[in-house]
DNA sequence: GAATACCACAATGCATGCATTAAATTATTT
DNA sequence: AAATAATTTAATGCATGCATTGTGGTATTC
């Protein structure tokens, strides 16, 4: 589903509806009628209404139907609910990972990511460094394999990639986090299922919490 | 996404179509091409598309460009990714609403679903007790009042269903099935968290293996 | 001025048309 | 007969047309 077919309208329509969503560009809330959105892409409706009902499908925006579609907004009750998918399906992904007691050439990707990681932080550059926080969890689906999974979790992401975006200039250095990635990392390392699933489950625990005072600190409820 | 808009043409094309696939009516490998489906649903291609592109979202479908529209089969390695998510899932799911000490009127349609299950194993009436399976784990999702989690989980248990539909007599009664269930649902009503957990993973874990092993048994591969 | 009725506008839902192009079929060559 | 080329067929991807219907704005009434 990634970026798919970049010679088709409908595909072209998509990936960069999706993308102006998942940057907030179309901010949560933005709306917008089919002919306005087929205008600016510059194409007819039918291909533009094709896409549209592929991000409703995957919960990005919502087709009112005089108003056109609405980039859906992002309230605490949203993150709480992706938060606890979250919590759920990661650590299992990431647990199932480490009981196959994977390769040291397997993990370099994800000892990438967290090298980058503490590397963007020791530079204070936040945007790389949420690249690569994005990134590791990615190399991590696509470690663990089940295609299914991929696709629920990524689009989950997705979301929350849009609340990071306002929040991520609103707090402290994300220095526990980043060693928290270390330690998922090591526990994977020495095949420890247990310790992996722990220090994951962990690790989105706090990430939710932190993100629901941030949203509740700032008003941001209506985001 | 229950059975939407029964009003628009989407809306019937869709719930029509999924209520074939669901039931293998439409089996695993058919396969039609969009006017074809038009023709028999009475109406142009523009609604069919349309639902076609939603069922595809849910994985029940594939597009494929010049053939039509076909059925995803039920490959083994389809169901071990499929079971894969329901045990991170389900048990979460399942532990969250047991330990907000959920009342007996709450609990009722889950004892209704496992007392129905009982009854339909006593009377050896397989259609009724796949049906109340059903009930109990829809149910609990109710409870759990995770939208998105609802959304997931149903998704992924309408393909469990398709492959029940064949393997359903193709074992021994689920009488082990059935316990399980009421041993899940005592956890619940005790507010036992951790044991709901334990106990419904290990019921997802058991389904799974016996579903794995039917598949192979009975070579329905490529269902 | 507020409330109601009317009207014009516009967006959607669906049908239809059409160019493109893959697949199938037939014809041709070796 | 096998392989290749030519032709036909048909499905898709997209554009367009149109009836329906909700919405906002304007006019009318009290």
């Amino acid at each position: 589903m990634r970026s798919s077919a970049r010679t088709s309208r409908v595909g072209d329509a998509y990936s960069r509806l999706k993308e102006e969503i998942r940057t907030n560009r179309m901010p949560p809330g933005y709306q917008a009628p089919e002919p306005e959105i087929a205008l600016r892409l510059g194409m007819s409706r039918t291909p533009v209404r094709e896409a549209l009902i592929r991000l409703e499908a995957e919960g990005l925006v919502e087709l009112v139907p005089r108003r056109g579609a609405r980039v859906l907004p992002i309230r605490p009750e949203d993150m709480r609910e992706i938060y606890e998918i979250l919590s759920a399906l990661e650590p299992e992904a990431a647990a199932a990972v480490a009981a196959r007691g994977p390769s040291d050439a397997e993990l370099l990707p994800l000892e990438d990511a967290t090298s980058d990681m503490e590397r963007a932080l020791a530079d204070n550059d936040l945007d790389a460094w949420a690249e690569a926080d994005d990134r590791f969890h990615m190399q991590l689906l696509d470690l663990n394999g089940n295609k299914r999974l991929h696709k629920i979790i990524t689009a989950v992401l997705d979301q929350v990639h849009r609340a990071r975006i306002v929040t991520l200039r609103l707090r402290a250095l994300p220095e526990r986090s980043t060693r928290e990635h270390r330690d998922i990392l090591e526990c994977m390392r020495r095949g420890d299922a247990a310790g992996t699933r722990d220090a994951f489950r962990a690790h989105r625990e706090r990430s939710a919490r932190e993100l629901l005072e941030l949203l509740e600190t700032y008003k941001l409820g209506q985001l």
